[in-house]
DNA sequence: TATATTTACTTAATCGTTTACGTAAAACCA
DNA sequence: TGGTTTTACGTAAACGATTAAGTAAATATA
């Protein structure tokens, strides 16, 4: 009930609270004998140091927010699952915020960050997000904001992606390996960053084997599973329809195959198919599904080692680091014709 | 840089730092007059509040912990959503703890959390966990407890759970009523509720139906994937191999889903599968997989606001309630025998 | 008109730690 | 031995918001 403080041990060991402070904290002059005494008395009663006293006297919070637009996303559970392996290892706390794709939303939860809570913010942007004033506001503050995933450029004091240009690149070159010569791409938001460099991938592979771009190929998806079965279904019934097809983003898989089986389009006789996704069970679906899987939990650990560098510098805006880490393309029956 | 606190506040209107905070709250006793210049320059000097200052005087720092095993699983992620989405609401702010399913972790947590950083915990605990005396500290600190899913019974200020018994007792039931004679049980711990629930469920539902529970059948799964893939795939290559087959955890599905592959067993010709699991795939697994569902966005929903209660409650220890969530047995091919 | 009450503030203590600064006693130095 | 340095602690002021208690002026009461 009555927790015990410093100043309990204070009385109990006829020192001020000023000496059990620096005793505790192993400070140069206090001596050894007093040191142990406090120790031992310190783990007798049982002392917890009070969080909040000491954030508001020393101006660290020791905990990270983490702001994302969702966790039923395998990418984004995983990065959680990184993040917070390296912040529980360096002492930090973990606070996560979740947007749920809404720009409003991102925007009042970084207001409320200004208020000392945090030491510094990790954050995958909503595929809404424009405007950047508000991550300024943070690092006007004094807070650092590491991006991760999802990043507007040269605004904050870091960024971990993955080359999703590239990946895409692959990708698409891979579908049209195996003989695909009409490929639809499904975006999920034309504001973000891995969209637009996930659709140049695409595009650019298209042009570089002589393929062209066409714009009834390019679908974009919104954020209900339902609706974008049914305009993935109404897509895939088109004449002309596509031979191939990129899911640019993991939720849109379980809409992707529900479409090709209610179209009756065979995976992947008819239709190849692939996506960007994490997920665990990609190997057990039917089937299964060929993919371009993000270093989630890596990206995690980097943010944070990022964020908790930057927290340990003095200088408020340091050399912003840019760290790309590579994807990996998982070839499965999905995609390939020795399966049609 | 340098952030303005009441301080400036007060200055800048001629008024001591008691009024501004008075206004700022609304108080009775501030003039109308002096609550809207305070409120008009708090908004213009963009006025926020320093979270520790606040909660070290006023010894509430609105925010809750959420102790989960992992992320990585379908259940948490969609309850840390469900718990999100009413703590936002009632402006609370949600630390997130993974224990790696360790026991010593979870102690080291909950342990940090005696130091007043949150409020309230809402812990799902460790397959490790057994004793409870962590549990106990914190309700003694004042720290209200609320359990969800994985609970210890009778000694938290609330338990949040789905009726596992039944749902294990239908799943097997129906397995039963699909031909299966010969049903085994894949466990992962044998210390946690909801395991020995399930088991009872499928046990009592064997009994029922004059099947007998064969120790044979029951497979104690471990942690990591491909050793529960090995176990598994043994236990498929037996004489008297099981002709059904219960995965009590969703992260079993895969292995059990490879195993069956990698033996040649056909899905459900030749065994037939179910299994606990929040995958939002399960439809487009091969086959689609018949799964107990949980309501793991209700069920945080519900935990969150259990603990919220108790905290608005003046009584440190009122009524401990006990909700019990339904379940969803959602059948699928993977269970069927018109698909054989 | 004298007294009581209400209104609208201010003063100062408090939450629990941390730390710049001060200070006696001990140790060291020449 | 007189002076300086070192050792080991204490004093008190922060950090920023909140609030019990106090107070002067305005208003009401009788």
């Amino acid at each position: 009930m009555a927790t015990i403080g410093m100043k309990e041990l204070a009385k109990q060991l006829n020192l001020s609270t000023a000496t059990i402070s620096k005793a505790l904290r192993d400070s140069y002059d206090i001596s050894e004998e007093t040191k142990q005494r406090v120790f031992k008395l310190a783990k007798k009663l049982n002392y917890i140091p009070n969080a909040h006293a000491s954030s508001l006297r020393g101006k660290k919070s020791k905990t990270l927010a983490m702001v994302i637009p969702e966790v039923a996303d395998s990418y984004f559970a995983q990065s959680i699952n990184g993040v917070e392996a390296i912040a529980q290892a360096a002492g930090f706390h973990v606070l996560v915020y979740l947007t749920h794709e809404q720009y409003e939303k991102e925007k009042s939860i970084l207001k409320e960050l200004l208020n000392g809570r945090v030491d510094g913010v990790l954050i995958s942007v909503t595929s809404q997000s424009k405007d950047v004033s508000h991550i300024n506001e943070l690092r006007h503050a004094g807070i650092p904001v590491v991006f991760f995933d999802r990043v507007f450029e040269n605004i904050g004091n870091g960024e971990v992606t993955t080359d999703d240009f590239n990946a895409a690149y692959l990708l698409t070159q891979h579908l049209i390996s195996e003989h695909c010569k009409n490929i639809a791409f499904l975006s999920f938001s034309n504001s973000l960053s891995i969209n637009t460099l996930r659709l140049n991938g695409y595009k650019t592979a298209l042009q570089d084997h002589g393929l062209k771009v066409e714009k009834k190929n390019l679908l974009a998806c919104l954020d209900r599973e339902d609706e974008n079965k049914v305009l993935i279904k109404k897509h895939l019934l088109r004449k002309n329809r596509p031979d191939g097809i990129i899911a640019s983003v993991e939720k849109l898989i379980t809409p992707l195959y529900l479409a090709c089986q209610e179209t009756k389009l065979a995976i992947p006789k008819d239709i190849k198919v692939a996506a960007f996704s994490n997920l665990a069970n990609a190997a057990i679906l039917a089937p299964p599904i060929t993919t371009v899987t993000q270093p989630a939990f890596e990206m995690g650990k980097t943010a944070a080692s990022l964020l908790i560098k930057a927290l340990k510098g003095t200088a408020m805006d340091t050399d912003e680091q840019k760290i790309i880490l590579p994807s990996k393309l998982e070839i499965r029956q999905s995609s390939s014709r020795t399966f049609s």
